[in-house]
DNA sequence: TATAAACCTGACTAAAATAGTCAAGTATAT
DNA sequence: ATATACTTGACTATTTTAGTCAGGTTTATA
C-alpha cells in the first residue's frame, strides 16, 4: 500500500507553485530544481493538472503555471482525481455490491475495504493546498 | 495508493479461519475454495503468518491452521506486518529528518506524508480480527 | 523579426513490483 | 501404507511505475 511518485510529486508542486506564484507564473523548470523532479515528468503532471482546471498555464517567456483557484479550494482529493492516482482497496466493486458473485462468504471483509477507502480518501477530502502552505509560511523569503 | 492482493488475502484467509476453526483446524484447500485463493498462493501467506505466530499449523490428515490468540488481540496492523504489507508515502524517510538532503523548500510535504501514514495506519490499530468476524457472526451454519 | 524560454503531446521503455505457478519435498492421522 | 495437508524455495509472466525522448507550438523581448 503506497503512495506513487505522480501523485506525491503533484502535491509537491503544487505546494511549491502555491508558495511562489504571488507575483508571476511560476516556470516547470524552476519547480523541477526546487523539488528535484524531471521537466519531462512534470509536464505530463502539469498536462493534467490544467486539463482538470487546477492550474492554468501562461506560455512564452516568463510564462509558467498559476493556481486556478484559491488554494484553500483545492483539495488533495482533486489534485491526486487529476493525476488518477487513485485509493484502491479491492477489485470486487464493479460486480454486484451484495456477496461479490454471489459467493456470500468471499467477501467477509468487503465492509472492511470499504470502510478503509473511505477511512483515506476523508483524510484527502479535509487537506486543502492551503493547509500546507500555510504551515510553511515563514520560510517564505 | 492500492493494498496488494497478499495483504487483502492475509486478512481474507484469517477472517475465513477465524469464522471456521472452532472445532477442528481448517485446511488451506477449504479456504482456496471459499476464498477463491490459489492454494499455492495460500501457502506461500500461511507460511508467513505462522512464523509470526499468528497462526498454529497441525499437519497430517484433518490438519490445517488454528489462530494461535485470540481474534480480538489479532490486530490488522499484525496481519499486514506478517506478510509485508507495508504502508509507504514518501521514500526520503531513511535521510536526515529535517530538510531531506538538506533542501528545505524540497519536503514541504513531508509532514503531509507522515500523518498520511499515521492516519491510515491508526486504522489498522484499530481493527481487529474480531471486528470482522463478529459482524458476520449471523451468517454462521 | 529572430530567438530562446517555456509550454505541449504522444510514444516509447527499463526496472521494479505483483501475483502468482511449479516442483519437490515432509509429517501424520487413519 | 497412504492420502491428506503442511512446507519451502525457485521461478516467471504480467502489470505498473517512473520516467525518457523526440518533436512540436506559443510568445515576450531584444
Amino acid at each position: 500500500m503506497k503512495l506513487t511518485s505522480k501523485g506525491r510529486y503533484a502535491v509537491m508542486a503544487l505546494a511549491d507553485l502555491a508558495r511562489f506564484d504571488n507575483v508571476n507564473p511560476v516556470s516547470l523548470r524552476d519547480i523541477s530544481l526546487r523539488q528535484g523532479i524531471s521537466l519531462d515528468y512534470l509536464e505530463q503532471i502539469f498536462s493534467k493538472l490544467r486539463k482538470k482546471e487546477i492550474v492554468q498555464s501562461v506560455r512564452g517567456i516568463q510564462g509558467g503555471y498559476v493556481l486556478n483557484k484559491n488554494a484553500k479550494e483545492i483539495k488533495l482529493t482533486n489534485i491526486f482525481d487529476a493525476v488518477d492516482e487513485k485509493v484502491k482497496t479491492v477489485q470486487c466493486k464493479k460486480e454486484s455490491k451484495k456477496g461479490c458473485n454471489g459467493k456470500s462468504t468471499k467477501c467477509l471483509t468487503h465492509n472492511l475495504w470499504d470502510e478503509l477507502e473511505n477511512h483515506i480518501n476523508n483524510f484527502f477530502e479535509e487537506k486543502s493546498l492551503y493547509d500546507l502552505v500555510k504551515d510553511n509560511s515563514e520560510r517564505r523569503i
